[in-house]
RNA sequence: AGAGAGGUGGCCGAGUGGUCGAAGGCGCACGCCUGGAAAGUGUGUAUAUCCCAAAAGGAUAUCAAGGGUUCGAAUCCCUUCCUCUCUGCCA
């Protein structure tokens, strides 16, 4: 949620920012968001007056109770009647004013950076760095990994749609110890780089889902428990940024890097097609999340170091991959800057996201109402950033797809010690 | 899930209709005292919004959340959430 403040300081800015992100009619919905903003000041303004009158009629009444003046008691209370009226109505103007000031706030989406490229699509994502080795040329065995899967018998999609539906796996043997081994090896490389290790629920409350921005954005692509109210997470973000939602973090305690390990939930609705087959697209699937609460003067720093805390790992898996700075058509609905990191799967011959890395600056923390506090004692909204480091299915695929051979598929070294065996075969 | 007890400031804790944003203590900050420290002592110490160019200052709201009764609510009533104890159920 953008601050009013600063809409009302940078006008311009704000709504160059929209019109980045194709947003044509900024202007309007700003000059909008003011002029309620001004309304929503004058009432409140109006409110305090008339209560600030029926607070000391009232006092005034208990004073004349207790030296006994009981008439002279009934006689003010007479005059209290119109004050509660008009304070009634005035609350009640207000809190519409108020309600559709933050109904506008929850549609306007982040401020892109000033580095985010102009564009709509995916083609004008910037690529600004490949790749940690040649592209390989598979010859001989150049199976898809759903073909391997089966092969070797390590993913079982049809128990998995029996059980629960399409795109809920079962990972079976050398695949889900591979499951496993990508877990802690992942959790163990960002404990190393400074990440608290949590466990967080899976499920969230309706606050949760706005402090973050998954609601009202992204309502239907999260499933929905509506006998309890919860959702199902689509993300470890969610519940490990909330864990600051109304908190006051004092300076000398930042930056806070916290890491988790969670299963992730999306519908999904209406993007399925054929380019989405074996592990590619999941209702389902494992992530490890990096998040950070910084001084809001050193986002940009903790980016850099999450994206390459990301591309080390990558790295280490020996995967050819891509970082793309993804353009302000692409951005996410909070997010100001994203580096989207892609590996190369040989087989399909495509390149596939496994990573998703953003600086939301003040974006979520004015929803979460997530401040820090100077020495000073000043408070200022933080800065919240997350990186997913990472996601496993898409890298499972190129793993499989490009280290296949006949009758084995070879792991990458750092992983042997995680798995317990350093190929997987038939 | 049932029965009971609760939820007050950074923490502990008093407060059952008026002068209570809230006693007292702890913690923290600053000062005094000291050769230095401890002890002692004094002062200060919530959040949001509005008014104000800003500071100072003022106003309003906030004692889990929301609603109600009342001229007036931390205090009374209703709903919801949460915590604890016992019982049940389960891993």
């Amino acid at each position: 949620m953008l601050p009013v403040s600063e809409i009302e300081e940078n006008f311009e800015r704000f709504v160059n920012g929209l019109g980045k992100r194709g947003i044509e009619s900024g202007e309007t919905i700003l000059k909008e968001v003011l002029a309620k903003d001004k309304l929503r000041k004058k009432l409140q303004g109006k409110l305090d007056e008339v209560l600030h009158e029926s607070n000391i009629l009232s006092k005034e009444i208990g004073k004349l109770f207790q030296q006994g003046k009981k008439e002279e008691a009934e006689e003010a209370k007479n005059k209290t009647g119109r004050l509660k009226e008009e304070s009634k109505e005035l609350n009640s103007e207000l809190s519409n004013v108020q309600n559709d000031l933050s109904g506008m706030l929850f549609n306007i989406p982040n401020i892109p950076h000033e580095s985010v490229p102009k564009g709509s699509s995916e083609e004008a994502n910037e690529i600004i760095k490949d790749f940690n080795k040649a592209i390989p040329e598979l010859k001989g065995s150049k199976k898809p990994h759903w073909e391997l899967i089966e092969e070797y018998d390590i993913i079982d999609f049809e128990s998995g749609s029996k059980v629960a539906g399409a795109g809920f796996p079962f990972y079976k043997g050398k695949g889900a110890r591979l499951v496993r081994g990508m877990i802690n090896y992942f959790l163990d490389e960002a404990a190393n780089a400074g990440y608290n290790e949590v466990h967080p629920p899976i499920m969230i409350n309706e606050a949760s889902g706005y402090g973050t921005g998954q609601l009202p954005d992204k309502e239907g692509q999260m499933y929905h428990i509506e006998a309890d109210g919860f959702y199902m997470i689509p993300t470890a973000e969610v519940p490990i940024t909330n864990m600051y939602r109304d908190e006051i973090i004092p300076v000398d305690k930042l930056p806070l890097k916290n890491t988790g390990h969670t299963p992730c939930f999306r519908r999904e609705a209406g993007s399925w097609g054929t380019h989405v087959r074996g592990l590619n697209r999941l209702h389902q699937f494992d992530k490890v999340e990096i998040v950070q609460v910084v001084d809001p003067g050193k986002s940009y720093q903790a980016l850099d170091e999450m994206v390459s805390h990301v591309e080390t790992l990558i790295k280490s898996l020996e995967l050819p991959y891509r970082i793309l700075r993804l353009c302000a058509g692409d951005l996410g609905f909070a997010s100001a800057l994203t580096y989207d990191f892609e590996v190369y799967a040989a087989a399909q011959e495509r390149w596939l996201e496994v990573s998703s890395v953003s600086n939301f600056e003040t974006y979520q923390s004015n929803r979460l109402k997530l401040r820090i506090k100077n020495k000073e004692g000043k408070k200022a909204l933080a800065h919240t950033l997350n990186g997913s480091a990472l996601a496993l299915p898409r890298i499972m695929a190129a793993l499989l797809e490009n280290n296949q051979a006949e009758g084995s598929i070879k792991m990458p070294k750092v992983l042997h010690s995680y798995l317990g065996f350093s190929e997987i075969t038939k």
